[in-house]
DNA sequence: ACCTTTGTAACACAGTCGTGCGATAATGAG
DNA sequence: CTCATTATCGCACGACTGTGTTACAAAGGT
């Protein structure tokens, strides 16, 4: 069998486990459980505890971010950005379990230094991204400032609604609103 | 001895545990080690884990909103609206580990309701005072899209720093370019 | 002096944790 | 066929978990 097809799979197992009951309920043999294999067999691909989550954050985050670049890049300016940002943030069941995962692991890598790295990686790449769209949407002003401002708005919002505070809906508002205040 | 000074110092430990070793190090043990009693007298004051959990989240983010409500309100419109907002944000070691804790708390909520009720309280009123601050700023624009652009702005730029993304120097820039844009 | 209440500690218990080890198939090279 | 390699499993171990119970010390009213 694919060693790496398998360690995908296992990491699947972790976020669902994650968006089902809550990242305190991880563990060896509740991911064990949740894949249908036993916590024997996990050990034959991840050595450790901290391994198979190192590797299960950066999956989960490597899948969104790839989803993201594979987009075809923003022709109707507008339209195209808002489409790409909303591909991070939590607009429907799917997108909502990936981003509660990678917010579960954020909060893991506060006191994770190996999650914590697999996490900054994801940050500056995502910066990038808003770096490269907010040229798109800005004509004279900083263009890192608006990069910054657009990428700290797209998690707070994100946030927000993990939390409860807003619904999807007024959240895409929201970014619909600040995207039409940047290209006027 | 009086029983609430006594749950708040416990509350206060459960905050110090998160903000050195992480979440996921906190234990009715680590938390009775960390504040020097013993794991039996903790009892007496919380009859289980999650009463604990829920009373420290209520009591950092009490402790927080309270600074807060009692600052002087904003009368130099510009400096003082930074200000009020700066004092929920990591600029300093000490509101760094308040905002930890608080993100941590926010991650444990995610899969458990009881804490995720404390949190949505805080929220709806950080908002409140978004609004309000909102108010002061803007003359014609939407009240509303602006307390929560604001609001979300702010919690992402947190999140940014609590991540490592961004250092508190260039979060404070960040407040404080948007801010002057908002009173332009 | 006695007894009740109260704070604190220590321990027992069942359960779960991560991890290591041995057993059992399956697979494929020689 | 043989045998080494690999995949998978189940279990055992010690450590740690939350929780309940019991024991003991201090205090205060009667």
């Amino acid at each position: 069998m694919d060693h790496d097809v398998r360690r995908q799979e296992l990491a699947a197992a972790v976020g669902r486990v994650i968006a089902r009951d809550g990242v305190a309920e991880v563990s060896i043999r509740s991911v064990a459980a949740e894949s249908g294999w036993s916590s024997g067999a996990l050990r034959h691909y991840f050595g450790t505890r901290g391994e198979l989550l190192a590797f299960a954050c950066e999956q989960v985050i490597d899948q969104v971010t790839e989803r993201i670049t594979a987009m075809p890049v923003p022709d109707g300016v507008r339209e195209g950005v808002k489409a790409v940002l909303l591909e991070t943030m939590p607009v429907d069941e799917r997108r909502h379990a990936e981003a509660t995962i990678a917010f579960s692991f954020l909060a893991l890598g506060l006191g994770d230094p190996a999650l914590a790295r697999v996490h900054r990686l994801q940050f500056t790449k995502m910066y990038e991204l808003c770096r490269q769209l907010a040229a798109h949407l800005t004509v004279g002003d900083d263009v890192e400032t608006t990069a910054r401002r657009l990428h700290a708005l797209v998690d707070g919002l994100s946030v927000h609604v993990l939390a409860g505070h807003l619904t999807s809906g007024e959240m895409v508002r929201q970014l619909d609103d600040y995207l039409g205040e940047l290209t006027a």
